[in-house]
DNA sequence: ATGGTAGCGGGGCTA
């Protein structure tokens, strides 16, 4: 099984990458994020058309959350049940089989004095428990998270020591939070290299300077990370014309 | 150090 995740920028704005890409790629499940649609104005016929369904919950402009599968999921969870706010347009979770695949658009948080930045911490810590619920299952908690975790995942990291992706104290919490059941599964297979999912439009030929960010994850609980057979960043979605600013993630799963 | 581009929606916010 082939799971990828991908934030689209806009998912109506993205369907001809979507169309030049999810074909060959061979991919059975795509949690996207930033979808940027009402639910009203989701482009459903021509994710159909692509040979998969989809569920999906999002507002207008901003946000938006969707799992586009080639059969559809056995179970489905928008948002979070405990606390406030919900937010069911940047979490969405759905059960095929025996694997739960839960998919979250992070607060980007804009900067560590601003409310979202708190709001930002508060969101990881609720989807970090939602996926303790399931230590002991399958699950695959992906999705665009912002955050770098190491140095090793952001271009000039000493230029980002106060940015809301990188902040050590982002760090610290997400590290605390992972570390006692989630694998990094790109890590898994490529310890130490210098491999990016987003690369900023503002930075002349980003992708082809390699000037970017990890901050696209894919995190298994125990039972699923061995089965884990790869993992690997394709960068080539984003060198076509109209791409998103990030680029798809996808990992292969023996269940 | 600053600003750079893109999407939505039709101005300014978000990233």
């Amino acid at each position: 099984m082939r799971i990828a995740t991908f934030n689209v920028n806009s998912l109506r704005s993205r369907l001809p990458i979507l169309e030049r890409w999810l074909p060959s790629s061979g991919v059975d499940v795509l949690a996207a994020q930033e979808t940027k649609a009402q639910d009203a104005d989701f482009p459903l016929s021509a994710v159909e058309a692509l040979g998969y369904t989809a569920v999906f919950r999002g507002e207008k402009s901003y946000n938006g959350v969707a799992i586009l599968s080639k059969t559809a999921p056995d179970e489905v969870i928008h948002g979070f049940d405990e606390g406030e706010p919900v937010w069911d347009t940047r979490m969405i979770a759905a059960r095929f089989g025996g694997l739960w695949v839960l998919n979250t658009y992070v607060p980007q948080g804009k900067e560590i004095t601003h409310p979202d930045y708190q709001a930002k911490k508060e969101f990881l810590k609720r989807a970090a428990a939602f996926a303790e619920r399931f230590t002991n299952e399958k699950l695959l908690w992906l999705g665009d998270l912002n955050v770098a975790p190491t140095e090793l995942d952001v271009t000039n990291p000493k230029n980002k020591q106060d940015h809301v992706c990188f902040v050590k104290e982002l760090r610290d919490l997400f590290a605390g939070l992972c570390a006692p059941f989630l694998t990094d599964l790109l890590r898994q297979h490529h310890p130490d290299e210098e491999l990016y999912s987003f690369f900023d439009y503002r930075v002349k030929n980003a992708l082809a300077r390699n000037i970017g960010w990890r901050i696209d994850h894919m995190l298994a609980t125990p039972p699923l990370a061995p089965l884990c057979t790869a993992c690997w960043i394709d960068t080539e979605p984003r060198g076509w014309e109209k791409p998103s600013d990030h680029t798809p993630m996808l990992a292969d799963f023996e269940l």
